[in-house]
DNA sequence: AATGAATGAGAATTCATTCAT
DNA sequence: CATGAATGAATTCTCATTCAT
């Protein structure tokens, strides 16, 4: 079971990474969450760096489950493809390691170039990229409005990562139970601002 | 000139703690960058620990010019009030130190709590109840329409914080010319979402 | 096949012992070049350092072929019988593992002082001793000149040894069939010397 | 005194190496020799390594004082010269730290590729090509005699080093006094032979 | 016997902090 | 005041050794 042992640690750093970064992780908090002592990480891991880089090279893996939730979404009109994918991929975010991810990014991507470059071009460019073609197609039928797809598609992207990090980083008493409101109230603000028509 | 001393170390502590962290940042960079020895910083400071709160203390006190811009704002009509507050806002925090301020609470402010009760208690309360304010008297009056005010004043302020960082954080590239046409699409879509009304 | 196991134990050993040194030289680099795992050294040496010691101690004893080289000698005159163990036992001396002792005698010998010892007791002594027997017979009969025999008979042994040495530790890449050569040539220099008669 | 401070350092990691060799010598050993801290060395040398490369590179340079040799020798027939530089050389290479040199090459030359060449070209390759040089005029006058003197050369700077290297390695309780007795009695015996005329 | 996993006692190195000058 | 040198507490990483299987 070392794919059980490799779990069980990345887990663990998950944690610690979370709680103190990079840098104010020592590998003993790993290893004493874990249940082992410092130099049994060595056996699974060359490095401290490299256990965090091959942490957060996973996680942005499975930070964003696009084609699970474009396959789940069973509205017709582009309005609702579009809340729904925002709604659900929120709250889909915002599941298990997901907060992590983004927060470790903030935090250590300045020191970690190569994880940005990960994180960019694994997370950040497919979740812009599929939202601003939807707007695109929306703008062409007339359906939707916006000056600036690319734009919008960022401010988008960022609303609903900022969403998944709320709870975790600003407000740490939140109920959990509200995600699944929060998204929806996000994709509702978003498609329909808060302006009545 | 003892704040001209003041000042310069703390703008070389931001730039440093932006780019590297608090943990990753070393009393030399610091030093170094104001021109001066390590042992002279503690002239000013009497450790790492209070450079940092200091510094961050003193961000947070600076982060959200509510006041200044609220009486900049000209407008008439509530939903004009409150686009021209989140524009007007988001470009304000996009200014000087503002968006270092976000990163390091994102990054530390597990590891600093009473930081983050700072932040929470001078950035984000004021804002998210301003915001909030101007909804529920539209909604009251019939001229917004949000189902938790308090929700969604939480994903204005959210979405404003992450424009900010945006290309701090996510697009080192962007051009810094842009700031003022993002913040003036996220008031624009914020208010009348995306939907071809 | 115990005996079996411990030669090809030292053999490794004698390798890695040579190429790094006592201190870096780790158990893995043995085992991995026996083909076993580290704890299956454990099984017939107790510690690094024993396997050490008893590998040392195992060169010494066939470090100097002494009596048979003695009885291959079928010289009658003197000067020839000692040129003859010059040139031969230098010759043996370089065959197998001879080198190795040396090198890690003079590398080491500080911090093992009794396997110094043992290399004295078992290696110096018995050829300073025998050269120098062979110098006061020589002496005695006015064939040899020599102001301080114990004096000249440690100049021949480290010159032995240091020949033995030299291709594996001055001259990396002289070809090995030049041993012969040498030992002859150092058998000649040291009876006649360099000068012309 | 920034000088002083590396000299005593050097100084005192060199009776370090040379009592434990390399992987043996822990930096405490010289810190505490110096009478400083673990940490104060790391000001003078980024690294243990870079400490044990500057000295054995600065022991390399001083270690052969060919030129300083060659002047101070009067003697007029070719024989005297070449008796007086072994000699001379001998002894001077037997003073201070220069038996250190020898010892750590034979002992770390292997882990330390480059100081093993550094030491053949600044060492090895003048002394063994002086010697030649003499011993090929010799031979052309008809003064020496060598059938290769290459090899001759070789062994006679072997003899040399060995010379040098003897009373720390292989005989620690040897009088100092004796190294003067013990080059000339070598010189001799290289340009005479043991065989009496 | 052999092994893979685990351990724990170090060792090198870093860095905030102090202090004599 | 500022500095350079020094410190010592941490921290990462290594490796001989043990032990259950």
């Amino acid at each position: 079971m070392p794919e059980n042992r490799l779990d069980r640690i990345h887990a663990a750093a998950c944690a610690a990474f979370l709680k103190k970064g990079y840098g104010g992780t020592k590998m003993e908090d790993i290893a004493a969450s874990v249940g082992v002592g410092r130099s049994a990480l060595y056996a699974s891991f060359p490095t401290k760096e490299a256990l965090f880089r091959g942490l957060v090279t996973n996680l942005v893996e499975h930070a964003l489950p696009l084609e699970r939730i474009l396959q789940g979404i069973e509205a017709q009109t582009l309005p609702e493809v579009l809340g729904d994918l925002i709604a659900r991929l929120t709250l889909a975010m915002s599941k298990g390691a997901g907060p992590v991810l983004h927060r470790l990014i903030i935090a250590e991507g300045a020191q970690f170039p190569e994880l940005g470059r990960a994180y960019r071009k694994g997370v950040l460019q497919p979740l812009v990229t599929t939202v601003e073609g939807l707007l695109e197609l929306g703008v062409r039928r007339g359906e939707f409005t916006a000056p600036d797809t690319r734009l919008a598609a960022q401010h988008i992207a960022g609303a609903m990562i900022m969403t998944v990090l709320w709870p975790r980083v600003f407000d740490p008493r939140a109920s959990k139970a509200k995600v699944l409101e929060a998204a929806n109230a996000l994709a509702g603000m978003l498609l329909y601002g808060v302006l009545k028509r």
